[in-house]
DNA sequence: CCGTGCATGGCACTCGGTGTCAAGAGGTAA
DNA sequence: TTACCTCTTGACACCGAGTGCCATGCACGG
């Protein structure tokens, strides 16, 4: 019974405090909803003070969204692995998609977060606030790959914003679908839709 | 010194501390930034009570955004006034570029509240909840216009994003320029980067 | 002149979020 | 074992956003 040995045993229960924590405030808020549930009770279910809450989440909405915040990263990382010479349309279809599947693939509980999120609002703002900062990093990782100014020239900015705007078009399908849409098959056909733009490279500065 | 004689003294009077409290909190919280700026300094400032600032104003931020929020609605008209059968991309160039440049045109206060908004960021997340409405709205007419079920195609999505993009991309540009560049002239380069997708108008249902 | 309606101010209250401090648990060295 | 150190926690006080409630006052219509 015996996990990683040179894990400390203070970590091993940061983790067993964070999990308590995010189960209870999913099962909660998905309950209640997000208005209906105080942080006192969520702390409370969880078995801590409300002052340990705020050490382990920097706020209510962050307990839910956290979940999905690593796709940033992940879409990021996914970009930056895109061979060099790859249409943008592909690369920035793997962007999407690569994350995407593997936030589908424990969709036992993703489906949940993302239903939460996107039925309420101010969840769905944090998320927003997210994806706003996934944005400049693509169009700053695209400008590098393609060797354009991200001041001067509007593609960056623009292709990110285009990318990730399917990234929601399939985000909000796949959760209308209830999981039952494929979330890749649904980013191909998105994709499909905005590549004419995606590939169109001319650049646009004056 | 008769304004609209249909006009009662009351309503007056609300317009006039509705005013009287934006014009103050643009300036405290331009000059000290978003958090260093209670709601009782700006009732203060005001002369009036904390109480009745929320009789005016939902929330702190939203005495900024509101003066953006016209728009939203100002774009759906702007879309729905388009002829029926405009290329798609013209008829969004049009929906982005004169509510932009209706904005742009008192541009002493609007410019203030752009840059106070693109850098503060609770109030650049209630402008994205704006922009998320925005966008089924404009999906909506979309879908309508174009005789296309917002249920079963991306298109209508996809392309009322694809505008958002470019309006968000045109808003961070004409801010950064300090209102150097021409709203029209970087719409104009947006679409026309982003058309060649907005045209391909191929139904993309299975 | 008198009721009616509306805007206001004051107050108490809830809740999200933060700073501070003292106490406890575990790990380490002598 | 004892002394020490670090990390985590709970308790408490505190601030600010936002809301419900009620009494007051001012404009308007009769």
């Amino acid at each position: 019974m015996s996990s990683r040995p040179d894990v400390t045993m203070a970590q091993r229960k940061r983790r067993l405090v964070s999990n308590e924590l995010s189960e209870a405030a999913l099962q909660l808020l998905a309950l209640k909803g997000f208005d209906a549930v105080t942080i006192d009770e969520i702390a409370a279910t969880a078995g801590v003070s409300k002052r340990t809450f705020f050490r382990y989440f920097a706020s209510k909405e962050d307990v839910v969204v956290q979940f999905l915040a690593d796709m940033g990263a992940g879409m990021r990382a996914a970009l930056a692995s895109r061979p060099l010479g790859e249409q943008p349309s592909v690369a920035l279809r793997h962007t999407v998609r690569d994350p995407m599947a593997a936030c589908a693939d424990h969709s036992e509980r993703a489906l949940r977060v993302v239903q939460l999120i996107l039925r309420t609002a101010a969840l769905r703002a944090r998320f927003l606030e997210h994806q706003d900062r996934w944005r400049d990093d693509l169009a700053a990782e695209l400008a590098q790959r393609l060797g354009l100014d991200p001041d001067t020239d509007l593609y960056p900015q623009l292709a990110a914003g285009m990318a990730l705007t399917a990234f929601d078009a399939v985000l909000r399908r796949w959760s209308g679908s209830d999981g039952a849409d494929d979330p890749a098959e649904l980013t191909d056909r998105a994709f499909a839709a905005i590549a004419p733009a995606l590939d169109a490279v001319g650049p646009s500065n004056p």
